[in-house]
DNA sequence: GAGCAACCGGAACACCGTCCCGTTTGACGA
DNA sequence: TCGTCAAACGGGACGGTGTTCCGGTTGCTC
């Protein structure tokens, strides 16, 4: 998004780039204390910028969450061929992946809340994480599928959106176990005991 | 919540109940044609009424939808035990009930979406709705279960919760299928294949 | 028909996201 | 080193929403 200024076309001014970076520093602590959707100003307060400056940065909330998020979402990605590498079935390979996509979710305060929506402007958000991790999600049902452990009729896509609506309020009620839910979610696109 | 003027104490001036019906009359409209999160003055004035109001007869947005949907979630809770008689086995008496619930929660725009948070004022209603129904699912579990024919170690709270939450946003994705991945859960239910 | 309390309506307040405009400041060439 | 100018900034203005307050109105009762 920003380039450091060695190689290309236009490099950002020093202040701007500065602001950025505080920028994404003051998002990254509120999210943690008051979740996704702390109010703008106080993100633009904490980094000391004036409101408009969070907005010629970040367009939407989703472009600050995103860029928040990047490299624990790329972590994650990461993490699908590794699992399938390392486990002793393609099933289980799904399960931790799914675990740690669950992990990721929970973590963030209200952060599977937003992902939810496509009504908002929060289509951004929803492309670039399900972009990403969609693919890797279809690879591991694929491998499981074929090892004969899963039907094959359900798509990544349903999956994901599956898990991250199991893990919205997983935060605020103890007496939720979204953890949980998912993991009979999983259990259920195994073939059925008949 | 007000008494036709029969029995009761204290019986509420004719206006006021006036008012009260023409209010749960455009909301019961308006939440169909705008969601459940339809804007306060949109209801008043559709009403005919001012937004003071609204919050006289309804103090939270919670106490309209629990008045607007009560008869319907009051249906629901009856169809519990009229399937469990009906239905071959208790276990499929669970998926029919389930169903019919899905069916309420995806056909009220957004009211799942709502029906989730804890934080808000929106305890009430879900108070209301879980009070009402959690008891017959917990039914429906219960049989399930003593049938042997899934698990007993889930709590119907946990179901409810998890069921709703698939069902957000059910509505304004053609490509997801809230429905097809409450089956998934509930069929997470069963004893696995082994 | 009169009095009173319940009730009403709309304006006022508070909060939030978004946009605009006058001002500042960093980058670069002279 | 210093002047210039576009990029970037900050704070305030605007529109929309939920919530509350207050003066006026109206139904009920005696």
């Amino acid at each position: 998004m920003n380039d450091g200024g060695s190689g290309g076309g236009r490099p950002k001014r020093a202040d701007a780039r500065r602001n950025e970076e505080s920028l994404l520093e003051a998002a990254a602590a509120l999210f943690v204390t008051s979740g996704v959707a702390v109010p703008v100003r106080e993100v633009a307060a904490r980094a000391g910028v004036g409101t408009a400056t969070i907005y010629r940065h970040f367009p939407t909330r989703a472009d600050l969450i995103i860029a928040v998020y990047r490299h624990q979402v790329e972590a994650c990605a990461e993490a699908g061929p590794a699992l399938l590498a390392s486990a002793p079935t393609p099933y289980v390979a799904l399960e931790r992946w799914i675990d740690r996509f669950v992990d990721f979710l929970v973590t963030k305060h209200g952060l599977a809340d937003v992902l939810r929506s496509d009504n908002a402007g929060f289509e951004a958000l929803h492309a670039h994480f399900l972009d990403r991790l969609v693919p890797v999600c279809a690879q591991l049902l694929a491998a499981a599928a074929e090892s004969g452990e899963i039907r094959s009729d359900v798509e990544a896509l349903q999956l994901m959106r599956g898990v991250g609506n199991l893990c919205i309020g997983a935060d605020d009620d103890p007496r939720y176990d979204a953890r949980r839910l998912v993991a009979l979610l999983v259990a259920g696109l195994r073939h059925t005991a008949r």
